[in-house]
DNA sequence: CTAACATTCAATTGATTGCTTGAATGTTAT
DNA sequence: ATAACATTCAAGCAATCAATTGAATGTTAG
């Protein structure tokens, strides 16, 4: 839209630093820096980029205060710069490898996940299957599906090895569009977990007169 | 270089979510987002876009994960997505901040608990810590610390098992501000184990005079 | 059914970006 | 000094992107 700025122009917004990651070159540079201090030549080699090319991002990079550079006889050495860098690179792979493994337990049968009340209801009666709630400890507390466990999502991931190896896992949380019990079945099922999910949740089964367990 | 991308392309890279958060009216909008649920006129008055410009931000956005929609009535409203989402946000905007401060040179820094070398060595004697190394296994055969064990970090996921289940754990890996220890602690975290990261990675820890096992 | 509204889609335009090529700068060795 | 090397700068072109416009979709109200 809008004119844009001289070269030396410093970045201004945190908008500026997340487009200067933007680029899949760029950022292997960063990551690649951030393993240590590299020449332009050996960073060339590690990305196959052209050598100009590398200058010119790493330019941007410097821009940006992610790398600095010092002289080193007739080679430049970059190193990375100060801040909280890493964390950053930390927070946006973090966010990437959670978004992939979502994708990744939904892109294979996402159609076939929810469970009806009534086939649960069976299933629960021949003990053939596990219940597992995963809102929090109060809520639960407050009333739940009849031997339903309780672990809470944010607790999920470290404490998968209470459930049942090889039983079938059935999930269900408050509504029955409630996302915590989607990400949970994308969780299990990322760790080989035969899991699906209550079609409908805690709120609807209770109001339609089926068994519940409930606080004293 | 480029190659035709399909509509529904998802993101691959860590890259294409930074680029995604590297407009500033996007991440304006995000950073709205993550206040609460909005409807696409209320964002459109809070920001001063366009109509059509507001949605097709938010298409992004939701393409990325960044925000889920809901329809209500003749509105649809959107909110934050799942996963890490604020994290990011914050280590973004703590690194802008930082660089626009950057007159105050050093800041005294680790926002991740870094574990600093003379408490590592007072625990590694009295043996109630796990060193865990996870640099590529030539430069560990090359010199490492006493007692460290390697797992260079692409194979941690798979090799978590190797490490003792109760004993802290302090990773490192080249330099101070390398990404893989800090990632590898992210990693390691999230499987429920206590970790933490070398404030100095090998180099500093070597230059400093302390033990370290060479190769013969 | 029709009208009014909220949002999305599709097509266009101008600006920005990424990469290439070839020259310029700065450094070391002969 | 001159040559060889490592890196940067500058110009140019194709590809991508952001924003506008106008039409299309889906929802509620009369």
């Amino acid at each position: 839209m809008s004119m844009k700025n001289a070269d030396l122009e410093l970045l201004t917004g945190s908008a500026g630093f997340a487009h200067v990651l933007g680029s899949a070159p760029r950022l292997r540079l960063l990551e690649q820096i951030a393993h240590g201090e590299y020449a332009v030549e050996q960073l060339v080699e590690l990305t196959g980029l052209s050598v100009a090319n590398t200058s010119q991002h790493l330019q941007q990079l410097r821009r940006a205060g992610f790398v600095q550079a010092r002289r080193d006889g007739k080679r430049v050495l970059y190193r990375l710069g100060s801040g909280p860098i890493v964390q950053l690179l930390a927070a946006l792979d973090l966010y990437a490898q959670h978004q992939r493994s979502e994708l990744q337990a939904l892109g294979r049968g996402d159609h076939v996940e929810a469970i009806t009340g009534d086939e649960l209801l069976e299933r629960m009666q021949e003990a053939s299957i596990t219940v597992l709630d995963v809102r929090p400890a109060q809520e639960f507390a407050a009333g739940h599906l009849p031997g339903a466990i309780n672990i809470p999502f944010d607790d999920l991931q470290r404490r998968l090895g209470e459930l049942p190896a090889n039983a079938e896992i059935a999930a269900y949380c408050r509504g029955p569009y409630c996302v915590l019990s989607v990400q949970a079945v994308a969780a299990l099922r990322l760790h080989g977990l035969p899991a699906r999910r209550l079609g409908s949740g805690y709120d609807d089964w209770q109001a339609a007169g089926l068994p519940v367990v409930k606080a004293a």
